[in-house]
DNA sequence: TCTGGGGTCCTAGGACCC
DNA sequence: TCTGGGGTCCTAGGACCC
């Protein structure tokens, strides 16, 4: 017979706004909301009101009118952040962290030194709140997908622990929408088949299912739903791109406007791909229209690039072609660039060959070099006297920044 | 119910190669 | 010149997650 693993999920509550209410007190108990034209995150006595995650701000003041809304201090999610996680990496080194407040831990070879997963999570939940501050869900099952469930089944501040002997009684009566890789697209796709509940999806043929929502959405599905889920923990991912976004109201699809917003965009995501020693091959802009609808092109370089400049007119390139295939656009409402196609050692890229028509684009040639060695001097005196001491001519955008940098950065999902 | 930012994975069609 | 089959890469779009 295999060995069981077991798999534990935390996941802390309302995780910015239980922050909040650890720094300021007076906070504790009422219905508060971090951000201020979005919600970010809503504490519990505002979600008792309606109020999500992701809402605009006017639309959650209607459904709860005394929501108080706060300023986010991101540091400190930071740094709680982290310490939850450690007191989790205290019981095992087979940590996987999925975002800043939560993580899967294998605790499979720990019972002999913790006792049982039970124990272990009682424990972590105790610690969390005793050294930390903050209250924590834990799931605990035999699968990574089965304790993610538990924990969202346990909160707020609970534990939930699956055991495997009735683990698919515990499953099948819960509606499709709490598995993984369910939303409101496949949740209405499966709805009007009439499936509702993860047992009724179990029930589904999987020829049926992978008619219905694609081979490997179909098939995955199909899986989890008798709860056969192969993952493992994975210790260390490392990003497959590195992207930034910027929306902007309304705003006229001039080059002007275009050109300084993908010049900001490509310091910061220059910046960040430097930063980590990694280059990429494929640049990818998203341009939104007002309607919100919005298209991409991308384009795959012979070489990976790095250098903010290259990238930036790379980028302007290609908003050029996504804008000139839609005349009929004229105002944008977002832009982006994603890099992707990742490679290590920045450095080493600029001996390979580029052949693109642009001599001052090629990192091989004494253009491209000299661009690249100028990003890192940027980089190096940022380092040293803050982000602000010297940009581009473009860093400046400030104007409509609705979403402070501390908080793009703790988006990043690196780490 | 039209709201932010940073990501991952999948699909489908076409180009190109053997 | 038509025909078959398999594989890889690229591009665009979509669904989903935190």
């Amino acid at each position: 017979m295999a060995a069981t693993a077991t798999i534990l999920h935390a996941d802390l509550d309302a995780f910015y706004a239980s922050v909040e209410q650890l720094l300021d007190p007076s906070l504790a108990g009422k219905p508060i909301a971090v951000g201020g034209g979005v919600v970010l995150a809503a504490s519990y006595e505002a979600k008792a009101f309606g109020v999500r995650g992701g809402m605009p701000g006017r639309r959650a003041r209607e459904l709860c009118p005394h929501l108080q809304f706060v300023g986010g201090h991101f540091k400190e999610y930071q740094r709680l952040g982290d310490a939850a996680i450690e007191v989790v990496g205290d019981f095992t080194p087979l940590i996987e962290r999925i975002s800043i407040d939560e993580a899967f831990a294998d605790v499979t070879g720990s019972v002999h030194l913790f006792g049982t997963p039970a124990e272990m999570a009682t424990t972590i939940r105790r610690r969390v709140r005793a050294e930390v501050g903050l209250p924590i869900s834990v799931g605990v099952a035999r699968t990574k997908h089965l304790a993610k469930i538990a924990s969202q089944v346990a909160k707020p501040d609970g534990l939930v622990v699956v055991d495997p002997e009735t683990e698919l009684d515990f499953l099948h009566d819960l509606p499709v929408e709490v598995m993984w890789g369910v939303g409101p697209v496949t949740r209405a796709r499966l709805a009007q088949v009439g499936v509702f509940t993860i047992g009724q999806l179990a029930e589904t043929p999987g020829r049926s299912l992978e008619r219905l929502l694609g081979r490997a959405v179909g098939g995955k599905l199909g899986a989890l739903a008798w709860n056969r889920d192969p993952r493992e923990i994975e210790r260390h991912h490392r990003a497959k791109s590195v992207g930034a976004q910027s929306a902007l109201g309304k705003q006229p699809a001039t080059e002007a406007v275009i050109g300084r917003t993908l010049r900001h965009l490509a310091d910061r995501v220059a910046t960040r791909l430097r930063a980590k020693s990694r280059a990429g091959r494929t640049v990818t802009v998203r341009v939104r229209f007002a309607d919100l609808r919005s298209v991409t092109r991308s384009v795959t370089l012979p070489a990976a690039i790095s250098a903010t400049t290259i990238l930036a007119e790379v980028a302007e390139d290609l908003a050029r072609t996504a804008l000139g295939d839609h005349p009929g656009e004229k105002t944008i409402s977002l832009l982006a660039i994603s890099v992707s196609h990742l490679e290590n050692d920045a450095v080493l890229q600029l001996e390979l060959p580029f052949e693109l028509e642009d001599e001052e684009r090629r990192p091989g040639t004494e253009k491209g070099a000299a661009r690249w060695v100028l990003d890192r001097a940027v980089d190096a005196v940022r380092d040293r006297f803050g982000r602000e001491a010297v940009g581009y001519g473009s860093v400046a955008l400030g104007a409509s920044r609705s979403v402070p940098d501390e908080f793009r950065q703790l988006a990043e999902k690196d780490l």
